[in-house]
RNA sequence: GGGCGAUUAGCUCAGUUGGUAGAGCGCUUGCCUUACAAGCAAGAUGUCAGCGGUUCGAGUCCGUUAUCGCCCACCA
């Protein structure tokens, strides 16, 4: 027997263990099955379960369940993320807390730390997946840092620097100050923030002439080593070829003409530095400017600046610079201005941009392939929009540095000879010179970016570049879910590595999930604390509870706004289905089930209920298919809620009590395969509470798992609109009933006596509900009446088809009745006006399409029918009073 | 500067071939009716952001404006 209370903490702790320990959810090669892959975004392994994990994987574990109930071999790969800067800055900092200076271990004494870090603390979000009810096949588990998935990175380097798609050399990139090392561009976050725009003047060498720059960087003045026009702004022409003498460091420094230049901007010259911006490293190039590095790697100024400047940090030169061109009278003003700071995505520092040697991967032509398939809708992103931004990003795409200045990660494989000079690659630790076979080689000592591992994350957690058996078979994945903000980081890279690698797009289908905010629509984070631990939550209201109200609330491809309150929806619902599995129990106790009933047979409850029940399942079917998980989801709430329990129960409460022995058999055994069926389709959703009743539901279940059942079968004949029709009015007698009784403040107990009018097809049904209208309304008994004509005393009842009047006589305040009458008259000649309208309007009946125009008429006519059974009441009504 | 999304009941959101607006929470009222008070029953609530257009008909399609949010971008 059930429990009185639900106990989602008794639950979830007994399946969890159950599921794993009979391997459910382990995949194994099967070729007579079709394979559903899905690899899981892996998390840093500094990570911790927050709510934007908990909607990423709900989704993934509601596919997978799903699909493996629909047959599919269904695999879902998890893992981890090695996370190079995210997790050597957590180690470092750790170490500087127990007092060791990092910079004096050496990197195989550091590397030994972060390993252990690793095996001590790492990867808590892997297990916290599990309380969510997760169905990763954990026996796959990856890590990027592992052998397998290392030698699949550095086989793909090598692969690429043969092709010569690898290429090394000295350019701007991104330089993150605080972490001292580079950054792809996407590692940069864009941020409007208030400065100034300083003019400054630069005279020119000969004669007393000057021209005007305006800079948002005064300190990279020090380093100009040129100044440039546009080649045809008339008011600068003839300067192009001379000198300016640059003030402070009285250096010499030539005006050239560049296309970069925008006359209209400012004065229409801008200060080039080639070794401190993209802008101006490019202009340099093309017109052989010198370039002069006047910052160190901590972005302090260095020995080529002048020495009132040296050892100053940038931002205190910045201000330096400014106070000496006003003390030297070469400011002429500052304005304020707007500038788009870039930043790191960890440290938040102000990212420079800075000239070093730096590897580089070649994407010109991984881009067009990876845009091509998408394109070609090869590969399906859902919601389609973001095909726009991902055709965006790759038709401007730029070559990817993948060198960063760390310890932790992959090592570029990459040795120079300090005999020849000449470079060889190897994914073995090399140990001569590919060249001269010189012992005199040294690595590389940079390491790649973190998303050098993962872009191979879909064919590399398969055993690539093995030819494993898993690769062929698992190999394209199915549908990879995750978050909007890696597209350019991860997913469009995947495509790439995919179709490079190994000439097959990674996954047909990509859905997007919006983010979780806050009820005030800000982003959850550590810094606001507006996040609520969901650990806390499932322990609070249930993972169930928490996986269902995320799903219900998050629209497709949508953000999302949750508060730990939103869970009531989702607790509540755990509950309604915990209790109309122990009404069954306890209503039926002692009653063997008869699993021999015939579904197209049975009464008009029996047949009304299968009907709406294959209604839903091809509903949610449908949503479920098409990614709309929260329609799906309130499709069964709904029919779980609103129509299987607030109706069928009542009506079976009555049924059964009268029922024969074989009769309640019957009714058992249908209702635990409605049940059941309604257990199937909310198994993805909310796993604990479904495996945990469904067990409960039949001794057969025991050794047996709901995600190893069939989902529910659709047939569609079982779908009978006249069946649902029928009980529509007859849901609408009772209420109707129900209301009167409120709106005249009489207790439950008064009976009235129900005077009906109505086709003989629908007396038939009514007539087989008889002792259910009965005893849900609240009636003492009904009169079909011959012709539409109320006894006195009556008040009508709205049942769309049919005329109803409850016999009020004794309960009657014939004043305020009369009012109400004529309140619901105004109300219904109020709706009759639209449909009135539209039919007179020749255009609407000889354009709209005939079902339209003949719909609009039978509404018509219903209404006005109504109008004349409430005008009959309310007559009736009146003779009344003055008899 | 370019692009995208959102705007529907107090709150969170449905509303997919255009047919005249719904749910949950909250609110009002009455009920501890032997599954469930985390419940049941009955009820109130909207110029579908504004303006214009297409159409017989627009929450739905087109244009435009506003507010909020996001992404991209070498105007120094």
């Amino acid at each position: 027997m059930l429990e009185k209370h639900y106990d989602h903490q008794a639950i979830e702790s007994r399946w969890y263990p159950a599921w794993e320990e009979n391997k459910l959810f382990s995949s194994k090669v099967d070729p007579t099955k079709k394979p559903f892959t899905v690899v899981i975004p892996p998390p840093n392994v500094t990570g911790m379960l927050h709510m934007g994990h908990v909607l990423n994987n709900t989704i993934q574990d509601i596919l997978i369940r799903y699909k493996k109930m629909n047959g599919f071999n269904t695999c879902w790969v998890p893992g981890m993320d090695h996370a190079g800067i995210a997790t050597q800055t957590m180690v470092e900092k750790n170490m500087r807390k127990q007092g060791i200076d990092p910079d004096s271990l050496t990197r195989e004494e550091f590397l030994e730390k972060v390993w252990n870090w690793k095996h001590d603390f790492g990867g808590l979000i892997i297990r916290q997946l599990r309380r969510l009810g997760s169905s990763c096949d954990w026996d796959r588990e990856r890590f990027t840092m592992d052998e397998g998935l290392s030698n699949a990175v550095l086989t793909m380097f090598k692969h690429l620097y043969d092709k010569g798609w690898i290429y090394r050399g000295k350019y701007i990139v991104n330089w993150c100050p605080a972490l001292q090392t580079a950054l792809s561009d996407d590692e940069v976050e864009r941020s409007e923030e208030d400065s100034s725009l300083w003019h400054f003047k630069y005279p020119l060498v000969e004669g007393d002439g000057h021209l005007v720059v305006a800079t948002t960087r005064p300190e990279t003045m020090l380093g100009d080593t040129g100044v440039a026009v546009h080649p045809d702004d008339e008011r600068y022409k003839h300067l192009i070829g001379k000198k300016l003498l640059l003030p402070i460091v009285n250096r010499e420094i030539p005006i050239i003409a560049h296309t970069h230049v925008d006359p209209a901007f400012g004065t229409g010259c801008v200060k080039v530095t080639p070794s401190h911006s993209k802008e101006d490293f490019e202009m340099a190039m093309d017109t052989n400017l010198e370039f002069l590095t006047v910052m160190d790697k901590r972005a302090i100024m260095n020995e080529n600046a002048p020495e009132a400047f040296r050892g100053m940090d940038r931002f205190k030169a910045r201000k330096a610079v400014v106070a000496k061109m006003e003390e030297l009278g070469f400011l002429l003003k500052t304005e304020p201005h707007k500038v788009a700071v870039g930043r790191c995505y960890r440290t938040k520092d102000v990212v420079e941009p800075y000239l070093s040697e730096q590897w580089f991967i070649k994407m010109e032509h991984m881009a067009k392939r990876a845009l091509d398939v998408v394109l070609d809708g090869k590969i399906k992103l859902h919601p389609e929009r973001w095909v726009n931004v991902y055709r965006h990003w790759l038709e401007n795409i730029r070559d990817w540095c993948i060198s960063r200045q760390l310890k932790w990660g992959h090592r570029i494989p990459v040795w120079y000879c300090g005999d020849c000079g000449a470079q060889t690659c190897s994914v073995e630790l090399a140990e001569a010179c590919g060249t001269c076979g010189s012992k005199n080689i040294e690595q590389d000592p940079d390491v790649m970016d973190t998303w050098a591992s993962s872009w191979l994350w879909p064919f590399s957690v398969f055993g690539w570049p093995e030819k494993s058996e898993d690769l062929a078979y698992y190999y394209p994945t199915s549908t990879l879910v995750t978050a909007a903000d890696i597209i350019f980081f991860w997913v469009a890279r995947m495509v790439m590595s995919g179709l490079e690698a190994l000439d097959e797009i990674p996954f047909d289908q990509v859905y997007f999930n919006g983010i979780v905010r806050d009820l005030q629509g800000r982003k959850m984070s550590k810094t606001l604390g507006n996040s609520p631990n969901p650990l806390d939550v499932i322990d609070k209201y249930g993972a169930d509870a928490l996986r269902f109200s995320v799903v219900y609330n998050t629209p497709y491809g949508e953000d999302t706004r949750f508060a730990e309150a939103s869970c009531d929806l989702g607790r509540g619902f755990c509950t309604k289905i915990w209790n109309a599995n122990r009404f069954l129990q306890m209503t039926f106790e002692g009653v063997t089930p008869d699993d021999n009933w015939r579904e197209a047979e049975g009464d008009i409850v029996a047949r009304w209920i299968l009907s709406r029940l294959h209604s839903t399942i091809d509903g949610i079917t449908e949503e479920l298919e098409n990614f709309r998980l929260a329609n799906a989801a309130s499709r069964i709430y709904n029919f779980f809620w609103s129509e299987l329990c607030d109706w069928y129960v009542e009506f079976l409460k009555p049924l059964q009590r009268e029922a024969d022995e074989a009769g309640r058999a019957v009714m058992l055994g249908r209702t635990q395969a409605v049940i059941d069926t309604c257990l199937r389709m909310l198994h993805p959703f909310m796993p604990f509470v479904t495996e945990e009743l469904w067990h409960h539901l039949d001794d057969r279940h025991e050794g047996r798992y709901l995600v190893q059942q069939d989902w529910p079968k659709l047939n569609r004949d079982l779908i009978d609109t006249e069946i649902e029709d029928a009980m529509s009015a007859i849901q609408a007698l009772i209420s109707g009933t129900r209301a009167v009784r409120k709106s005249y403040n009489l207790p439950n107990n008064a009976h009235f006596h129900l005077y009906l009018y109505a086709a003989p097809s629908q007396i038939r049904y009514i007539e087989e509900m008889k002792p259910i209208l009965l005893k849900l309304a609240g009636l003492e008994d009904y009169t079909v009446l011959e012709e539409n004509a109320a006894p006195q005393g009556c008040t009508a009842i709205n049942v769309k088809g049919m005329s109803a009047y409850l016999d009020l006589r004794g309960h009657l305040d014939i004043e305020a009745e009369l009012g109400k009458i004529d309140a619901k008259i105004a109300k219904i000649n109020k709706e009759m006006k639209p449909l009135e309208g539209r039919l007179k309007n020749k255009g609407f009946v000889d354009k709209a399409p005939a079902e339209v125009v003949d719909k609009a008429r039978a509404d018509l006519e219903e209404l006005k029918r109504q109008v004349d059974t409430l005008s009959q009441t309310r007559e009736d009504l009146q003779k009344l009073g003055q008899a």
